[in-house]
DNA sequence: CTGCGTCCTTAACTTTTGTTGGAACCGGGA
DNA sequence: TCCCGGTTCCAACAAAAGTTAAGGACGCAG
């Protein structure tokens, strides 16, 4: 993948959720970017490392987890192309997480330094990368309260739409499925389950006719259903610079 | 309490988390803030209003959260004296969640339209706010581990020590007891349980000889247990500026 | 094509947590 | 002082989720 499709990943989105001037959309296509392919379920950063640089996703999908003393795993966020899963190393420089791809992927990294002189130099990008971080966060919130209050039915459910709604921006969406490459292991990571009972709710699912899961994309039977079921709420992605 | 002490209490945080120049100190000690006073159980900013303030807590402690459709509520973080929690209504405009009082609060309020020129005044002082958002980030993924992954009284015993730990950088320990003014309801809320099991649990972890709670107050009685139970590694606080 | 490993699937059983309903306690105001 | 509302506390029962164990599907490497 050539480095200017990459850059085009961000751009969009940045355009979607922040509105972005022609003079920033230079500064961004005159970026160093260096990009390296990493296989599936492979490390990027790690707890505990200090960063250097951010990556952005080119392609392929990532998430971010936390392990905890007794081995046990907390996914925290799904991550698509065009975003950058680990720009708040920016400032917080050990790493606090882990970071690794889902599938195979291809990663742009740019070097802290690099960002900060861009920043100095344009403070209307800084302010954009800063509202990323702070949608990154909103995002955080939701997760606490998908996990804390709703049923594991709903939790997934839940998930799922807000994944959806996020390839829906960058146009990834394909009629009535999408892609979501996980394995029910990580399913109930991500919900803080177990594998048996993710299994069993995504059968739940299946059985219900709403909403089917084969080997990482997700179907959607009931579209009405699926969304009462999820109790989903777009407002927290603040998809919308308007606002 | 004069408007002072409010920005001393600022100042005093920015200098653990960030390092903080005397310019720096002076730009804030000159920022225009307009003080109230809150009663306890009082609604700051509530989710789907436009903000145009961010709020500094002066004296007394505030919580976020976010009740879904079925009512049920989910506190997200617990704020004390010298914390902004609403920093990030900066560029995510429309509140996707509540900041409410947990006890009567002294509260300053800073115009968005003055931070935002600050900002383009001093983007030290800008990276300082974003790094400070981030942190409030690296919180919420920690929440969301405790949540997803943790057993009750672990969930307990870890809100306990991080409050504690917070509170210890404004000096507000006093020996093995510190404020924690939530009801067995809210602190159901915090954990993602029901305050009949907050209760058991909160009874275990007495009946164990680790910590005792009575009217908003935390003692701990066994040091060693607590923090065992808890798992706490307060890496994600990024109390030190230098890493 | 065969064997191996990963993932998916399910069942039986245990533990944790939620639900309901009620009693005891406590502080503040009439 | 006594009452009132909000907490705290508790028990009995129900539901949700975890644990353990095992068989089957599938893709891939030899």
């Amino acid at each position: 993948m050539p480095s200017d499709a990459i850059r085009a990943a961000l751009i969009s989105r940045l355009r979607m959720s922040s509105g972005i001037s022609e003079e920033d959309i230079a500064e961004i296509e005159a970026l160093p970017i260096s990009v390296r392919q990493f296989p599936a379920e492979t490390p990027v950063v790690r707890d505990g490392e200090r960063a250097t640089n951010c990556c952005l996703i080119a392609d392929g999908f990532c998430a971010r987890s936390k392990t905890i003393a007794n081995g046990k795993r907390q996914i925290l966020s799904i991550h698509i192309p065009g975003e950058i899963p680990d720009l708040m190393s920016l400032f917080l420089h050990v790493m606090d997480h882990d970071l690794a791809t889902l599938t195979p992927a291809t990663l742009g990294f740019i070097s802290h330094e690099t960002l900060q002189k861009l920043h100095r130099r344009r403070p209307s990008l800084a302010e954009m990368f800063w509202r990323d971080t702070l949608i990154d966060a909103a995002m955080f919130r939701e997760w606490i309260v998908n996990v804390g209050q709703r049923p594991a039915p709903a939790r997934l459910a839940h998930v799922m739409i807000e994944l959806r709604e996020r390839l829906r921006l960058i146009g990834r969406i394909d009629g009535n499925n999408f892609e979501m490459p996980l394995t029910q292991e990580q399913i109930g990571e991500a919900l803080g389950i177990t594998a048996v009972h993710a299994n069993r709710v995504i059968k739940q699912l299946r059985q219900e006719g709403i909403v089917e899961l084969n080997r990482g994309r997700v179907t959607v039977l009931d579209e009405r259903k699926f969304q009462v079921l999820a109790d989903f709420d777009g407002r927290y992605l603040h998809q919308s610079p308007t606002l």
